[in-house]
DNA sequence: TGTATTTTATTTGTCGACAAGAATTTCCGC
DNA sequence: GCGGAAATTCTTGTCGACAAATAAAATACA
């Protein structure tokens, strides 16, 4: 399944076996490589990873913790469903994030902070321009991760990646029916917010920072009203 | 230490054996128990619940994803650390969650919730009254987590309850210092709480909420300041 | 006596094995 | 042929053991 399994099998360090399957597995189920609803194996895990079951069953347990894969008692354990019926509380959380942590950024970025998240907004309008959906969710997840890591409240940065990771598997399910003509508008944004950042400006990042999680939100919304249609249609 | 850990010890039945240790490490460590920095031996743990060492590291890997223990590689696992030096992120994200929770509960309650919550003010103002701090810290968690519930958003849930937990180690650091005359105060502020969550009343329920937040966050400063100033007379 | 170095001891990370539950298949009565 | 009970296969949760890594102790040396 993923590359990096097969590689470096033999020569691995002591204690670092079990961030080694986390890593491997995480990746998987973002990328849905892993869709939903897939059950793990560990036995098979560990000969592919050609490892104990020890270290894959702790990595498991770390991912349960973050609420990437449900073990059901007794029974496999099984990538966790994203749930539909609920997203408008997805939606909330997300909104609510972006707006705390561009605050907080725009209140606390040091002159480091800045070149960080600058360094990531070039690779977010890399991916832009080269018309890289996937690379774009990634880079769009790191830029914001770097304000939240500006804000320096663990507490948000913590909810906030979870949230973009979550966000990561929505987008990917529905990047294949999306022609990969991405909008430049966000590049533009991005930009403002980096300006108000600057400036400590804290208002004007609030709601800039509102605005651009309206944008996502609404597009996503669209993604999946277009995706309905298409099922109807079928 | 804990007197649960000798009761049942023989008779547990296969697949609990994880939760089992996790509640014990939990509670121990949330009651100061285990206070910040304390290392855990695994070997020990598992002679004085007569288990193997598997299931305690699964549940130390789980309180770690949780932040309530650090794993230190190759090395010991110890209690986490209170960070007071960054105690403001705290008693932000702690107000920020108070009035959204609320904000929530106040738009989305049943009737069954106001039930529940009315159930745990009741808890909290017998703990008040029988000026028992201890069950006062707990019922007070209990109470707001089940307005958090009632707003039915699991991103805000789980980080709050995250933060009430925290709180509630703090809280015991400072309530042997604190004469057990508790505040009347708290209980009459909940039953605002809840009449505007009852009236779904939102704008109320956030103004309430905030004020809430900022007596409490303002009790605790005060606290470590008179703890600051009992220090230096010693 | 104090410091550097080797030796010992403790503790962690990983492994293979085994037994309890669940899922599946087989077998039997109708 | 079909539904249900018994047996089998599979998977999980737990265990004891071993080896790497670190900490502690003992020894050598200046």
């Amino acid at each position: 399944m993923n590359d990096k399994a097969t590689a470096s099998q033999a020569e691995r360090k002591r204690g670092e076996g079990v961030k080694f399957v986390y890593d491997i597995l995480r990746d998987d189920i973002l990328d849905l490589v892993l869709p939903p609803g897939s059950p793990i194996d560990e036995v098979q895990l560990a000969e592919r990873l050609s490892m104990s079951r020890t270290p894959i069953r702790e990595a498991l347990v770390r991912l349960a913790g973050e609420g990437l894969v449900t073990t059901l008692p007794n029974r496999s354990t099984v990538v966790s469903n994203i749930d539909f019926l609920n997203l408008h509380t997805f939606f909330d959380a997300m909104t609510l994030m972006y707006r705390v942590t561009t605050r907080l950024a725009a209140q606390a970025r040091t002159a480091a902070d800045l070149e960080t998240i600058r360094a990531r907004q070039q690779e977010f309008a890399r991916a832009v321009e080269t018309h890289d959906a996937l690379a774009m969710i990634a880079a769009n997840r790191d830029f914001h991760a770097a304000i939240a890591e500006a804000g320096r409240n663990p507490y948000y940065t913590g909810l906030f990646c979870r949230l973009l990771d979550e966000g990561r598997r929505i987008l990917r399910i529905y990047y294949s029916s999306f022609d990969d003509h991405l909008p430049h508008r966000y590049v533009v944004e991005h930009e403002d917010i980096i300006a108000a950042i600057e400036a400590r400006d804290v208002e004007a990042a609030d709601r800039l920072a509102s605005a651009h999680a309206d944008q996502i939100v609404r597009q996503i919304q669209e993604m999946i009203a277009r995706d309905r249609r298409q099922q109807i249609a079928l």
